[in-house]
Parts: C-alpha cells; sequence; structure tokens
DNA sequence: TTATATGCAAATTGTTTGCCTAGGC
DNA sequence: GCCTAGGCAAACAATTTGCATATAA
C-alpha cells in the first residue's frame, strides 16, 4: 500500500528487536518483546519497543498480524503464510501452505470489488494440545 | 464451543440493542452501538452496551468479529460469510459467499491438526471507493 | 551538526468491574 | 421477593504521546 520506505537509523534497540522477532516462530505481542529485549538492553523502554515495531512493520521487515484478542502480536515471517489459533492453548502457529489465490480472482469476479490480498485463519486444536487431551 | 445457553431476560436496552444491530449492515464498534441506542434510551450507559454485547455473543445472537484493528466489532448476521475490508474507507462489508469447507478438509489432513473452523478476510477497495476514485 | 531515536512518565483509548438500585419474572 | 440487569464511576490494560536528552549519520 505504502510505496515509500523510511530510510532508518540502525539503533542498538532497533537491531535487536528485529534480530530477536526473526529468531521466534511465535507471534509475539508488543510486551513479550520487550521481556525478551530486556535481556540484553536492560534498560530499553516499552515506547521504544512499540514505535520500533511499528516502523519495521511500516517498513516490510516484520508483520503486525491483524487477529482478535485484546493486544496485537508480530510475526517475523514477512512471507504470505496462513495461521492456526488453537482454542485450547491459544497459541498462533504457521501453516506452510500456499496462498491461495484463486480466492482473490473468484471474488473480484463475482462481486466487482478489487481485490489486494486476503487473509485466513484457521481455528482449532493443534497437535500438541491433541496429544495432551485438555 | 458452549452448548448451554443462558436463559437471558428480556429488557428494554437488550432488546433495542439487538433490534439495531441486526438492521444494521455495517459492523459497529461498542461505541457505535452506544449511540445508535443512545438515540432512543438516553440515558443508557456504556456498561450496558459492552455487558449486552457479550451476552449477546455468548447466546449466538450477534457475532464478535476477530478481527484487527484497536476496537471490537459486532455482526448482527450470524451466518457464515467472508468479509472485504475496503483500505479505502475502512469499512467491513458482507460477502455473500459460502464457506469452502474443502479448505478445512484440506489443511486437516495435510497437517493433522484439528480443525474447528476458518476465518477468511478479503482486502481490497470496495465498490464504492473504486467509483469515487480516492 | 542536525534530525532521528530513546527513556521516562503522563495521557489516551477501549474495555471491564464494583457497588448499589431498579425492574423482569 | 429474588436474582438478573442497569447506571455510574472508578479501575484496568494496551498503546500512544510529549518532552528533554542522547546518538547515528
Amino acid at each position: 500500500m505504502e510505496l515509500k520506505f523510511k530510510k532508518l537509523r540502525q539503533t542498538d534497540a532497533r537491531r535487536i528487536i528485529l534480530e530477536e522477532i526473526k529468531d521466534l516462530t511465535s507471534h509475539p505481542t508488543a510486551d513479550e518483546v520487550y521481556e525478551i529485549v530486556r535481556k540484553r538492553i536492560p534498560k530499553v523502554s516499552l515506547g521504544t519497543i512499540y514505535r520500533n515495531l511499528e516502523v519495521l512493520s511500516e517498513n516490510g521487515q516484520i508483520q503486525k498480524m491483524e487477529v482478535g484478542g485484546t493486544q496485537k502480536r508480530f510475526d517475523g515471517n514477512t512471507s504470505n503464510h496462513y495461521h492456526l489459533r488453537c482454542v485450547a492453548c491459544g497459541r498462533v502457529i504457521d501453516l506452510t501452505a500456499k496462498p491461495l489465490k484463486e480466492i482473490e480472482k473468484t471474488v473480484s469476479k463475482l462481486t466487482d470489488h478489487e481485490i489486494l490480498g486476503h487473509r485466513l485463519e484457521l481455528i482449532g486444536i493443534c497437535l500438541s494440545c491433541k496429544a495432551h487431551k485438555h
């Protein structure tokens, strides 16, 4: 949507926030990122976390997830993929399936709205919760 | 998920909140519902709106939408359907397409997670924004 | 050297809760 | 009459912002 990318300064906080999110397969909330980054920069502030999450996602280096719940989540995996939300443990797990472009074409043809993308979230019970029989 | 439905008392506030949401094709936030209901019950409180939106969606009479953004949205249409989120005007528009059950079956087969449902949101530019050339 | 980034705290925003009274059944 | 529901205000939680200082370029 946004074609102009701001030239960002390379700061410790910014670099470490990005590194940590890229390392994670979970989809951390801002305060989870805060706790993790705090181990490396003890006096980092929560405001810095929020500002950088915003800026990094504007620049396409991470993805801001459009999910329900009270907190926003961030995803270091910027490639297109789908999510499974587990109703038992609440985790959000990446699904490697390729996005289905045909969905967009079909809807576009049927409705005449201009379709730019889509978001698919599966709801269910993840493997490990199935195993532990909650 | 929840099999037990509470027996709800029929009160003015509850009845009017439900009526108004059912009448709307938009997907109002709690404070939009508040403003609308206030026209008919001037001294209704925001707390009552929130409590009823919660209770009504638990009872399946409305749907709490799991969307991004800072505010929750509610939908009077409880049948399964998809949404188009317009990037130009921000509105969320119902799409009448039937949910694609095959997606769930396929993912379930491929990953072994237990799939209970899915949520599909299309992102694009709605007809009227296309027409008005923002 | 200068504009961007940070720390810190206060402000905002959206939502929930406690408590006491009103009213449906 | 009992127990759920409502009004109101205070509490909470997540996020944003203002401002003075620090720092990357």
